[in-house]
DNA sequence: AGCTTAAGCGGACTTCACCCCGTTTATATT
DNA sequence: AATATAAACGGGGTGAAGTCCGCTTAAGCT
């Protein structure tokens, strides 16, 4: 008889002290992000703080980056979510201009709320579309240029400039308020504070370059 | 007698020894750049490749992202004269839009020419345009866009979205087309291909979003 | 020419990301 | 329950960035 209780096909499932190490680690990492700051947190401090070897941590996560980039994860899928099936102007239903407007708003805002954990989540060694929430981002404002009809010839290379000025603020090109590594409710403010006009800055900036044709 | 052969009110002038040491680490950079590629240059290595100790490098450089910076720099100046002092439509003399757009394409031009020590000389732990070229095109962007009267009231956000637009592609959006890390003539042929659409796609890009008010 | 001193120098040291591989263990099978 | 096996584990090892601090020396002074 052949009463596989798993998915067939699939390799296998994930061990389930695995999975408890994991969240264990996903855990402790949270804690140590909020009570030392983001760059505080290393791989070594993270594996003896959830009382698990060094070799673990790799394996869960691959790279430092990854640790990062998993924290960010349920945030980003829940995001994402929204963008592909919540209400409009975000989700389907409004105009692909009024929904790039929205992304980006939403975007700005998300990246803003996350931004410590997005600068760690960075991985300097890749290209960041590659695995990153900027692969969304890229794909999403590549399908709302098409269905715009800019009239632009090259939508492959506007799309990569967008996603430049929708994200490279906050990757690289904005430097942080408070400076320091701790996390400050001051520079979380200052923060807050240039999201608005970045957000309404997209806004023209995809209003004009659409209008063509 | 007061017959200073030095700058007065400067506090002192580099010493000979120093100098000449900052030109022999430089050359010796740029040969292993060029062998080696350059993200195989260690700090450990240049010092020894250049018969001096790691204390000296870090005099001079104070990070790994420095030498590259200096590697750097004097294409750079040369390239910022160009900009502030050379013919039109790059130098003065043309409109502001045009200059926009010619400085987009040049920009462009000299990132892909430069890319592998550009993305060397990022700097992870600071914000991009604290020292770098990127402070140059914020600043010239920021003063085309003031001079062509684009109707739009943030112009600094404008001004930081366009910057990272322009540049953020090489920066950490664009994956290099050989993934390796050492210098292959394929990817850099791959990458001079995508520098001309950059640029024309740049030039669709100012045109509408000055094309205002 | 000798003296003073601040700048320059060097390399041991620390910290951290990431690798490796022998050992342990959860799970499926019998 | 016993066994087989692939996955998971752990922690020592490696390479590189960046720091420290006592020694050396170039450059100005008398």
């Amino acid at each position: 008889m052949d009463r596989t209780p798993l998915p067939l096909g699939r390799p296998r499932a994930e061990r389930a002290d695995a999975a408890r190490n994991r969240e264990q680690l996903l855990a402790v990492a949270r804690e140590m992000v909020a009570e030392l700051g983001a760059d505080k947190v290393t791989m070594d401090g993270l594996a003896e703080g959830a009382g698990l070897g060094k070799g673990t941590v790799y394996r869960r996560f691959g790279t430092r980056a990854g640790i990062f980039h998993a924290l960010l994860d349920d945030d980003e899928h829940a995001f994402q979510r929204e963008v592909l099936a919540g209400p409009p102007p975000l989700g389907p239903g409004a105009s692909p201009l009024a929904r790039l407007a929205a992304y980006g708003r939403a975007r700005i805002a998300f990246l803003t709320a996350h931004i410590t954990i997005v600068r760690s989540a960075l991985d300097h060694h890749r290209a960041v579309p590659a695995e990153g929430g900027s692969a969304f981002t890229q794909a999403h404002i590549r399908m709302l240029l098409g269905q715009a009809g800019t009239g632009v010839a090259d939508l492959d290379s506007l799309t990569v400039q967008l996603t430049s000025a929708l994200e490279g603020p906050f990757m690289i090109f904005l430097a942080l308020p408070g400076a320091g590594p701790e996390p400050s409710a001051d520079a979380d403010a200052a923060f807050e504070r240039r999201a608005r006009p970045l957000g309404d800055s997209w806004q023209t900036l995809v209003d004009r370059v659409c209008r063509g044709a």
